[in-house]
DNA sequence: CTTATTTGCTGAAACGGTTTAGCAGGGTGG
DNA sequence: CCACCCTGCTAAACCGTTTCAGCAAATAAG
């Protein structure tokens, strides 16, 4: 059956006025004294027409939408796609809908996306961003609205961000590796202008200081942090003159850079005679024929803290402190 | 600056009514006789205000939200998630915002997250669907609105779907694998209610039937199409009384849960024995240690037509029929 | 039998836009 | 000088809600 498409349309029928039927809508029937009979009828009137309300109506007059906008730079990378499994999971939950925008780590794009969601009036906003302080951000906002950072943390005052115990994170993986005797490393760490990449880095120094080794033996390479920025990255570690044999990769994407580094230079072969730590794990990591450690990052719960903050923040105005939420270490032997 | 946030305060600043305003912002001014100079003043005060239209006013009154649906089962594998991607820029391009809703493939939750979307008064909807016939959806429907069908097609008049050649990249797939000699077919399913795995499966019939191949030789085993209905499908296989030297899987997914079967069973090392054949791609594919033939589909393609036929039917309300996406087929040898 | 209180409901404004019909004033033709 | 036509703009209705102040009737209190 198609439904009533107007609160006058329900009034009418109930014979009543739309105040009533909108206070009965919103539970408030009671607190406004309506009689339990004309809620009954009016509910019921609901009920069978199957009438519902006109979301932008009751948000043009709320000036609350209950819609939060997630910004994320890749969208089929897939730590992101899981993150944002999990942030539209939680939204859900709670009654609020998920408008997405991908940025392909465009800064600029990430302006673009953020207005558009902003004239759209999101209650709230979740952002992945590739910026590095927050004024930057709220400078080129048009309204103030709430922001929860995911994933990386961004300079300036009074931000919320929930984030991996990235240095914590890293540093076990590495220590890991080095109790297994492996040395001699190599760091492909992603972008210094991102959190997360200048805290795994710090894990990584940690676990060396830790060993007692010097830093300066292992090569750090600094690139972007998509796939073929790790391809980048590798093409600079094995251009320089020494071998490394333990390679570790600040990110999934530049694994997968590496991985097709070594593929189109038909340099394979490599991948049996060193040791690889990835921050970040993936499925397929099991079936490798050389053995990957690994972070895990708990995507479900970095999609539900940020959902949590930011609802928290919008609903009952808590003023939240950041989040950081527990990797885990796979480690694998071929 | 913060931005104006009404049109009477433009209104106001310029010296003009509301009207005046909205029409030079549409660019109507011309076609309403609003003189040149009038045009410039306000369009001045706009731009140095930074004012932006109100999506929710203007929604309400347009009854057009330029608000995108896209719903699908899983937003974590890989194949949708790419999908999204597509749609989500190619939306964005045309000037529409995207509203997204992961199912889990639950139909009860696929119609839950549907209504939700028309609340929101979407102006259309993608839909990537579990159930079988139309009638299905348009039943619990509220509103009539226009609807894609993608990756998946569905039974019922009208409807229009953009999906991947599946009939003819299965086959082709299945054709390569015979000439190299392979026989002794097992072949994963997924869902027969779907209509990609439908397909699959007679691409699959095609190609034995054009080699000569008995089909009853081939062991067909149906299930759901996750990972770990993948691993159910995989456990089945594994104690049939005979074993299979080439297994296709209908999906990513379950090709990852035939993998996880093998892996949670401590039967790796049968994988250097068999051949094995999936219908998409992924990176990592390239680096197992055993060759797998691959069937790529073109996300991007498939994205950007789900978008254009639907905006066409939005726009110039065009009557628009199915699109099938070509695919291309990866072969590997280890 | 008044007066006060409670009960049950509603009218109207407000949210921020779009659109249509039409007003006022100046110019032109007769 | 009157009738008419442009030109340039605006008033007001409308979209579908929420909410607040307040009205009328019923009940309670005095």
């Amino acid at each position: 059956m198609k439904k009533e498409n107007s609160i006058v349309a329900i009034a009418k029928k109930a014979g009543v006025s739309k105040a009533t039927v909108s206070l009965v809508l919103n539970g408030k029937a009671e607190q406004h004294r309506i009689g339990k009979a004309t809620v009954a009828r009016v509910q019921g009137i609901i009920d069978d027409t199957g009438y519902v309300p006109n979301e932008m109506a009751r948000a043009l007059r709320l000036k609350k939408t209950k819609t939060l906008g997630l910004v994320v730079g890749d969208l089929a990378n897939y730590f992101f796609s899981q993150i944002e499994k999990s942030v539209e999971y939680y939204a859900r939950q709670a009654g609020y809908t998920l408008i997405i925008g991908g940025t392909n780590n465009d800064p600029a794009k990430e302006v673009e996306v953020i207005d558009s969601m902003l004239a759209r009036s999101v209650d709230g906003l979740i952002l992945v961003s590739s910026r590095k302080d927050i004024k930057e951000i709220k400078d080129s906002l048009s309204k103030d609205i709430p922001i929860v950072f995911l994933d990386r943390k961004i300079q300036g005052g009074g931000s919320v961000a929930v984030t991996s115990s990235n240095r914590k994170g890293m540093s076990l993986l590495t220590e890991g590796l080095i109790s297994k005797g492996y040395r001699d490393f190599a760091y492909l760490a992603g972008l210094s202008t991102v959190s997360t990449s200048r805290e795994r880095l710090d894990g990584f120094k940690d676990a060396l200081k830790k060993a007692g080794l010097p830093l300066d033996d292992a090569i750090v390479i600094k690139s972007g942090f998509s796939a073929t920025d790790g391809e980048d990255a590798a093409l600079k570690l094995f251009s320089a003159k020494q071998m490394s044999h333990t390679i570790i990769c600040a990110s999934y994407t530049i694994f997968e850079g590496l991985l097709n580094y070594l593929k189109t230079t038909s340099q394979q072969g490599y991948l049996e005679k060193i040791k690889i730590g990835v921050f970040d794990n993936h499925p397929l990591i099991d079936f490798l024929p050389f053995g990957v450690d690994t972070v895990v990052q708990d995507s479900d719960q970095l999609g539900r803290a940020a959902v949590e903050l930011l609802i928290n923040k919008l609903e009952r105005n808590a003023r939240s402190r950041s989040v950081e939420v527990e990797t885990t270490i796979i480690e694998r032997e071929f």
